[in-house]
RNA sequence: GGCGAUAUAGCCAAGUGGUAAGGCACGAGUCUGCAAAACUCUGAUCCCCGGUUCGAAUCCGGGUGUCGCCUCCA
């Protein structure tokens, strides 16, 4: 069946067809590891693995590429002030190293709990830099850079066209800007590739332009083609790389092999929080584990990021966010009534489910209507094995896990009770036994006192924690 | 100022020409001694104005609001 997908540099829906036979060559641009990665980061990365996920269960195998930025990305996208990762070392007083280890390892923690698969190559930018001075050189060699006092700049005068992934207008943009151009440079757009290391920087290398480091933009254009070749097929970041990052990208690719090197850039709009930015000066930019302090699961996040098409921004709220773990909660129950259940479903029904399921995620891919087919699922009065069967089936698209649901439901429940509470659970069973409903009434009040909602279902009391 | 998005029920949101998916909340009901949970049922004519069309949330024009990028916070 066809796919289609939105592509950045086209401005509409292409069809998607792998450049060779049935490997789908992917590039994701990852994180730079200076500080804990947020629940916007993260929209970023469940996008790229559901749309992973997608081309796999349309047979295709892929083979994807992720980065981590761990030098090079300085204050700006584009290149001014401190290089990032030196400055969470001076203030955390680490080496720039330790800070990406330990964040790196974090991110990484992270996108297991998320349950996003671990691209097959992640490549960090401090072990490719004999491959970016390679593509620097090339990029002289083919006369798109010069060099000034600070570093090595892209010319894209030389460029046929810049920008290609935005309608803007170069002049009109640096009429509006407010930053001071750097006198040294050819065109106030000029970029960085290679920089010269100030005496007291920390992460530098030789080259012929002595101890410096790689521009931001470089690293991707060098590990994309290394493991990918010159042409892939996708390329995915979120929206805020279209006008530096990934222009910057293909402007160097351009230079050093004179292509564009993917067919498809996809990006991911924003999430939002509370109607608005997510910014450190509001306090709201959220964690996983934040996320987690206020009950809320990772997956249930993961849900919560399938409301929303991902071309659309979402917002997110702590409501909002809850009410995707109540419904990741009830999925889970559904999906089990549907496995124990022994009705016999007419295989149309179910091949009509797969059908519609295929066509939305193959559309651009289509979650939340593909979300609606599963709820149409899970709703089914009909409890049969092969909707079971098939939910099961579709999220080795959604990454749900829904396979362990009876795990997750279990260790909710899987709580320390504490003595006290045991023995008023105890005193109230008895209660029950005589109908003493006041008595009853009163240590269920007491018993949440405590901190734990009592529930008395057919098989017996449970207890939650608040 | 430039560029780009977006505006659908209380909230989060699908839907690109034929009379509005889904989730959560609310309300009603089933169950329960009661409650909770669970389950079932219930709600919108789609920012405003004008146009095209037999027919528009969906296309066109003009407004207005919100958001993002260009500029430090993603």
């Amino acid at each position: 069946m066809d796919i289609k997908l939105y592509n950045t540099l086209t401005r509409k829906k292409d069809n998607f067809i792998p450049l060779n036979g049935n490997e789908v060559r992917m590039y994701s641009c990852g994180p730079t590891v200076y500080s804990y990665a947020h629940i916007g980061n993260f929209r970023a990365y469940i996008f790229m693995d559901t749309l992973k996920r997608m081309l796999e269960y349309n047979n295709y195998k892929v083979k994807h590429v992720m980065n981590i930025t761990d030098v090079g990305h300085l204050e700006s996208d584009s290149d001014e002030g401190e290089d990032k990762m030196e400055k969470a070392a001076r203030k955390e007083n680490k080496k720039p190293y330790e800070i990406a280890q330990y964040y790196t390892d974090i991110f990484m923690q992270d996108m297991e709990k998320l349950n996003i698969e671990k691209p097959g190559i992640i490549a960090k930018a401090t072990e490719h830099i004999s491959d970016m001075l390679e593509f620097v050189k090339e990029i002289i060699k083919n006369g798109y850079a010069y060099e000034t006092s600070k570093g090595i700049y892209f010319d894209i005068s030389k460029l046929d066209k810049y920008p290609v992934l935005s309608n803007r207008n170069i002049e009109d943009q640096i009429a509006g800007a407010r930053v001071e151009v750097d006198p040294e440079k050819r065109n106030p757009f000029d970029f960085a590739i290679w920089i010269k290391a100030p005496e007291n920087h920390i992460m530098k290398w030789e080259s012929p332009w002595g101890l410096s480091y790689p521009g931001w933009h470089l690293e991707c254009s060098a590990m994309s083609r290394k493991y990918l070749g010159e042409t892939f097929d996708i390329h995915t970041g979120g929206v805020d790389h279209i006008p530096t990052h990934h222009e910057n990208e293909i402007a160097q690719s351009k230079g050093a092999c004179g292509k564009i090197p993917a067919k498809f850039w996809m990006h991911v709009e924003f999430l939002q929080v509370d109607g608005g930015k997510m910014s450190k000066s509001l306090g709201n930019v959220y964690t996983l584990k934040q996320l987690k302090e206020k009950g809320i699961e990772p997956l249930a996040y993961r849900l919560f990021c399938y409301t929303a098409h991902y071309r659309t921004s979402l917002n997110f709220t702590f409501e909002g966010a809850m009410s995707s773990q109540k419904a990741l909660n009830r999925l889970r129950e559904g999906y089990l009534k549907h496995k124990e259940g022994n009705e016999k479903i007419d295989k149309s029904v179910i091949d009509g489910y797969k059908m519609r399921f295929l066509e939305t995620i193959n559309d651009d891919l289509n979650i939340p209507s593909a979300m609606g087919i599963v709820w149409e699922m899970v709703r089914n009065a009909e409890k049969s094995k092969q909707i079971a069967d098939l939910l099961l089936d579709f999220d080795k698209v959604l990454g749900l896990d829904l396979i362990n649901s009876k795990k997750y439901i279990e260790e909710q429940a899987d709580i320390e009770i504490p003595e006290e509470v045991l023995k008023l659970m105890e005193e109230r069973k008895k209660a029950r036994v005589e109908k003493k409903w006041e008595l009853s009434d009163k240590l269920r009040d007491e018993i949440q006192n405590m901190g734990y909602i009592v529930k008395d279902t057919k098989e017996g009391m449970t207890l939650e924690k608040m």
